[in-house]
DNA sequence: CTGAAAGCGCTTACAG
DNA sequence: CTGAAAGCGCTTACAG
């Protein structure tokens, strides 16, 4: 049979310097008690021959496998691009590997991609549900990523704070009359950021609310929101909960000739790569998705180390809520001189 | 030591059915010669007890993993969430896992990534390059995805084609000037694009191409492109080379006044998210990325069957070229009174 | 401070 | 058709 991995293993290190396995491996790990010098000419040795740990004989042994699995509703969220980057910074950086896994579709597809990362001897889970799915306890540590109002939730963004940092954006902008516009009236996320929106308004301001359908995304743009009638009812700011709203928006408003901020201020959620590339460039409420990644992992990695038994439950002691933080772009811009001003000196 | 691993193992459904773990494991796998009824007693138990195979323990003896991993220039990459969902799909399909890493940032990190992924056990790699990046021969097969234009390359939707359609749908529209807008002239794929395009003119028509800078994601949006400028010079269709840019180009005529497409049309590239649901939705030329992730894997999957050593080369046999598919929409609707009726209708 | 030994769970020739 | 045995590479008590 041929040698499958052709690199140096623990015993070609140990013969070759006349040692045991088990001093290289305490040497190398820096776990056991190996004198100075042997430490030092044992590591020199690894490094020469490029010497690479087998993960399999670890995890055969440890019962570890150094993964982490992520789950997402639906990988072709434009959202998913962050928050995969930074769940696999704080991963690696943890010394841990990400296994992804696409519930796409419903429930029972989400529940398919959970076991099919469980299979694969994952120590821990990142989940990021789809609506209101409950997570049954899976055999291992789970994380999950959502609002506050989702059931066993660990963390995520403060989307109500976010909401909050809207309305008082479109406070100080003088705008009396709020359209928030939102295409899922199940969303725990949507709700949260309009609640948030609704709970921050100053006296004198109102707000509304208006679900669009969703699109589906072949089938090209839906019928039209209507909303330059919306302009001439008296409505001045567009307050979209999630930036693919605004851009829908901001385009809509625009092709039907109001002008973009001197008419009408549009702001959404999430800062997505598109939002700083419109004219006028998206006012929007970013995550933290870096502090949110590092929490959830850095929680499933202490629940990891802790519990011997793989047996896991929720990670649910932190309940974090991190901040979101407003990015003023020229689509809020007030509708008085000098900020026109201001604005055509630095576009 | 507690058990790690709460799950029954092949010795606990061996012993506890009077029967060898070998006996266990061929009856399971389908390989061994093992009699109809004996077969089907310990797939029924081992389904009974929940049984799940050890990974590592499998991994450990047969010297594979059974994961393939994903190596991205830049995860937050628009365009990542259909290549991660394709490629974990077709991955899924042929009994494998995916890995992440993102290289972001410079080459070296696209080193480091691909060591990542390869300390890790991975059985392959698929490679989606930065700039022109020659893939050194790591320690596994590895796929890359990118343009014909690409060393190393083996599969990648045919760019060039594209490029073509689009020049044959502008061709058809009656356009003479196009102006075509990418963001960098180092890349393969956007010469592919471009190159396609001009080679596809009809006489009589002519196109030049603009390079606008890449905008910080952060810093709000760029210096204006001057679009109005150039529909004054003469120019009728805007071809950017991504849908990215078809976005910028777009809202930047919307809010100066040029409408889409009774004045300019306006298409893009890949498909992305956005291009259904702005107004006028975008036209735009879409890969297949389902059927490349399909003959990446695929291919992978063959080398690492065939070839018992790990040392891993290029998987080079292919090269295929999938071609792409026009989606025609709003945005590129010719400016007669016939189609902007039509428009009308279904919008 | 160092080493001999056991064992994680699996698969695969080989023998019966 | 079935089983006994070896061994993948590692870590971890335990003994010296």
């Amino acid at each position: 049979m041929a040698q499958l991995r052709p690199g140096p293993n623990l015993s070609r290190i140990a013969t070759s310097l006349g040692v045991s396995v088990a001093t290289v491996s305490n040497a190398l790990s820096g776990k056991g008690r190996v004198s100075e010098q042997l430490v030092g000419k044992i590591r020199e040795h690894a490094a020469e021959l490029g010497y690479v740990p087998s993960q399999a004989g670890r995890a055969l042994r440890t019962g570890r496998s150094g993964v982490l699995g992520l789950v997402l509703p639906d990988i072709a969220n434009p959202l998913f691009p962050k928050i995969a980057q930074a769940i696999e910074f704080a991963a690696a950086s943890a010394g841990y590997g990400v296994l992804i896994a696409d519930s796409r579709g419903n429930v029972s597809a989400q529940t398919e991609a959970i076991n099919r990362l469980v299979e694969r001897g994952v120590d821990g889970l990142v989940i990021v549900p789809r609506r209101a799915t409950r997570i049954s306890a899976a055999s291992c540590p789970v994380a999950v990523i959502d609002t506050a109002s989702t059931p066993g939730n660990t963390v995520a963004a403060d989307h109500w704070q976010g909401g909050q940092l809207i309305a008082a954006h479109l406070a100080d902008l003088g705008h009396k009359r709020i359209l928030i516009i939102g295409n899922n009236p199940e969303s725990n996320v949507q709700n949260d950021r309009a609640g948030g929106i609704r709970s921050g308004l100053c006296p004198g301001m109102s707000a509304e609310t208006l679900w669009i359908e969703k699109l589906e995304h072949q089938a090209g743009s839906g019928c039209p929101l209507g909303l330059a009638r919306k302009v001439g009812e008296g409505f001045t700011a567009f307050a979209a909960l999630s930036d693919l709203q605004a851009l829908r928006v901001l385009t809509e408003l625009q092709r039907d000739g109001i002008h973009v901020p001197a008419q009408a201020s549009v702001t959404g959620f999430d800062d997505l790569i598109w939002s700083a590339v419109v004219t006028p460039a998206l006012t929007t409420v970013k995550m933290d998705m870096d502090a949110i990644a590092e929490i959830a992992v850095s929680a499933l990695v202490k629940n990891i180390k802790t519990s011997s038994t793989r047996e896991g439950a929720l990670v649910t002691a932190e309940k974090d809520r991190v901040p979101m933080q407003l990015i003023i772009r020229q689509s809020s811009a007030p509708a008085n001189p000098v900020q026109e001003h201001l604005q055509m000196e630095n576009s």
